[in-house]
DNA sequence: CCTTGACCTTCTGGTGACTGGAACCTTTAT
DNA sequence: ATAAAGGTTCCAGTCACCAGAAGGTCAAGG
């Protein structure tokens, strides 16, 4: 199939499934006239790829676990560390974001948000440390 | 006071300040010798500007911000709505990463983690919608 | 006076994961 | 024959920097 209906059922643009080949995570047939052509085998590990990004990974985890997923003798431990060592990344993230916006809210709040100068917000973003 | 002294005071790294000061964030003086030289003001902008970006505020609404700090006419209500739109963004960014966390905890608690192949993670990311 | 080392300068190129657009070719339908 | 809808490649841009190269400047010590 052409790239357009690869698209259609991975849900990914088709510039995406061109750069995922460009990076060599795929690698689909080409017809004669220069056309892609993904076989299921192809739109199968696309939509993988497209499971993992959704799930946060980076493509080189998605890579890597790729080639897990296709390997038979693979030990699910290797998978599992992957995964724990993204889900470390993910837990450093929302800890650092639930920082910000707990320090954020306050200033919010505090901010009488009307037509006078005076700002916490500014004050707090200028405070000499 | 040179570009070192400027980064040893505010904690940016000195190629940072570089490259605020070629987006036009702060424009230092220039000493005779061509080396950049930061007087107060302008380390109290960088200090700033360092704030807003622990805050997670992008460099465009750090200019929004600094360019409200310096105008003494202006109204709260404009700071406000810019940390109120950021705050909106870190919220459901939080989110986000909340439902790759829990998606993702839960196939890492069902993996066994060991030397067989059977996972459910791979099985989870390689399903067909 | 010369050297050493720390500091400064600019410039180029890379990061991650795409996205937009231009210029062009192929297929399908009218 | 033509027009629309698809496909192709390549170049450039995004964001907020960071690494490194090649070279200029300055203060201190021999």
């Amino acid at each position: 199939m052409n790239i357009g209906e690869a698209a259609r059922r991975t849900g990914l643009p088709a510039k995406t499934i061109r750069y995922y080949e460009e990076i060599g995570l795929v690698t689909p047939d080409r017809a004669a006239n220069g056309y892609r052509d993904f076989g299921d085998a192809a739109v199968h590990k696309l939509e993988f790829v497209s499971h993992a990004r959704m799930l946060g990974f980076g493509i080189g985890d998605c890579r890597d676990l790729l080639a897990l997923w296709e390997d038979n003798n693979r030990a699910s431990a290797d998978v599992r560390a992957i995964a724990k060592t993204h889900l470390a990344e993910i837990s450093s993230k929302i800890r650092s974001l639930m920082a910000m916006q707990a320090t954020l809210r306050a200033l919010v709040d505090e901010c009488a948000g009307d037509g006078r100068p005076d700002c916490p917000i500014l004050s707090q973003l200028g405070r000499k440390d």
